[in-house]
DNA sequence: CATATTTATATAGCGTTGCTACATATGGGG
DNA sequence: CCCCATATGTAGCAACGCTATATAAATATG
């Protein structure tokens, strides 16, 4: 029961995150400005989320590799000069900052057309947080 | 272009729409009280959400068959008494009622945290390292 | 020196889910 | 009778978050 219900909510949460994490990653890259590299977009977010989100390379990885296939990112394999592991660096392009502010707008939407669709559909106010 | 444009945000509408889905059609049932059947849900997720979004038959019957197994609603085929079609209509349970409120409260959580995420990654301040 | 941990990237495969497309069947209006 | 609305359902696709696992070099620890 207890077990089953803690199965329900991780997959709420998995299932919710869905659509969101490309998102938060192309903004990463959109705001930072510079280049990053995945290990170093992890560490952000799990550091960011402040322990409420274990980002997982599995996850990252692939995500970065989609964002490059649809041009929204470009990527750089770069050897240190000095010392240190070998890095592949993403930077966003014109194309990805584009898409960044069309799922914003589309997040934007889904959230007021949630709240809206609460409050007329049952009269919610406790939605407004 | 326009055309990819418009591909991705398609994705991304589809993309955010998992996970809420549910919780909305257990809301309604919640908070209706009373029980529902497919069409009509899909009927007042039309209308209530003014033509946001348009529910397929192919999306709702499936999440229905799939709380039910969850046990998070019961159903019951009922044949009219006088005239008009069959209907297999929902009711929510004990432990939907309950997964209704543990959704919302992940819902939550998730909205704040994004929230706050965004205002600590790009707030005023430097972003660190 | 040897070992363990951290840094860094990558992919195969699983499970869930929203959606398309299609199938089936009844009721009512013209 | 024909067409649309009503009403339910499934097969199959595509996407994606995640687990598990692999690889390899750098760094820390004993």
């Amino acid at each position: 029961m207890e077990n089953k219900c803690g199965e329900w909510r991780a997959r709420v949460h998995r299932e919710m995150r869905r659509g969101f994490l490309s998102m938060w990653i192309l903004w990463a890259l959109k705001k930072r400005g510079a280049k990053m590299y995945g290990y170093e977009i992890i560490q952000a977010l799990r550091e960011k989320s402040m322990g409420r989100w274990e980002p997982k390379a599995g996850t990252i990885y692939p995500i970065l590799r989609r964002l490059e296939e649809k041009g929204f990112v470009k990527s750089e394999w770069t050897s240190p000069k000095t010392r240190g592991l070998s890095r592949r660096y993403y930077k966003i392009t014109p194309g990805g900052i584009k898409a960044t502010e069309t799922a914003f707008s589309e997040w934007k939407k889904m959230m007021v057309g949630f709240k809206e669709f609460l409050h007329e559909l049952f009269g919610i106010e406790e939605v407004r947080k």
